[in-house]
DNA sequence: TTTATATATCGTAATATTGCAATATAAAAA
DNA sequence: TTTTTATATTGCAATATTACGATATATAAA
């Protein structure tokens, strides 16, 4: 084997592991705190920031983008990213549910 | 190629890519999510609840354990397994800090 | 139209992950 | 001591990820 078993596990466990996943790779966080850091959405630049071939940074935005982190818009020739705030409240939602199951248990 | 080149990125970004990736399969986040469960500690038990081999349970097991996500306390035979409130706290706050600087932003 | 610029896709090699059977280990119970 | 029970480790096959050169695509500028 070697593909994970996702049939196996429910909806919600999938989805909160996919998301995860996206931010798994340290060039993905590195995209999204460059995202963050900027005032505006930004377009282009993204590959002068990172030690990485263009083609590797298109396949780690692609990721980003699948998982719904970060949106892109095309701008002429360029395309402008920014963070999808929804995602990322889906995110924290999740870890406000463990912290409030954490509250109730004594470890 | 196919390694991460992690000696590239920051010691910031790679550590919390590390505790992302613990987080990134459905398993381990059931795992998480049962340990959450139940009021107290659980020892052995886990194999039964998930669909997967018990090799295989111990492995991602030792993969949360390795990212400080969850503490094993041996009981006799078995193993006493509940979440680590501190690492759980680290991601909290990296999303924080993603919160506020997404405040700062027109998106 | 031609050229330059930005991004995506393809192909492929190196490496990592996932899963499990078989087996090892180690403490508890008989 | 022998047996049972719980967990870990090993070895290996299937699959996924990462990275990049080469190339494609598509818009903007000349």
């Amino acid at each position: 084997m070697g593909a994970s078993k996702s049939d196996s596990f429910s909806e919600e466990h999938n989805e909160i592991a996919t998301l995860f996943k996206a931010l798994s790779h340290p060039a993905r966080i590195a995209i999204v705190d460059y995202l963050l850091s900027v005032d505006t959405c930004i377009c282009g630049d993204i590959v002068n920031e990172l030690p990485l071939a263009q083609p590797t940074i298109s396949q780690h935005l692609a990721a980003l983008k699948n998982a719904n982190i970060i949106k892109g818009t095309i701008e002429g020739t360029a395309i402008c990213y920014c963070i999808n705030p929804e995602t990322i409240g889906k995110i924290e939602n999740h870890f406000g549910v463990i912290r409030h199951k954490l509250k109730n248990k004594c470890c």
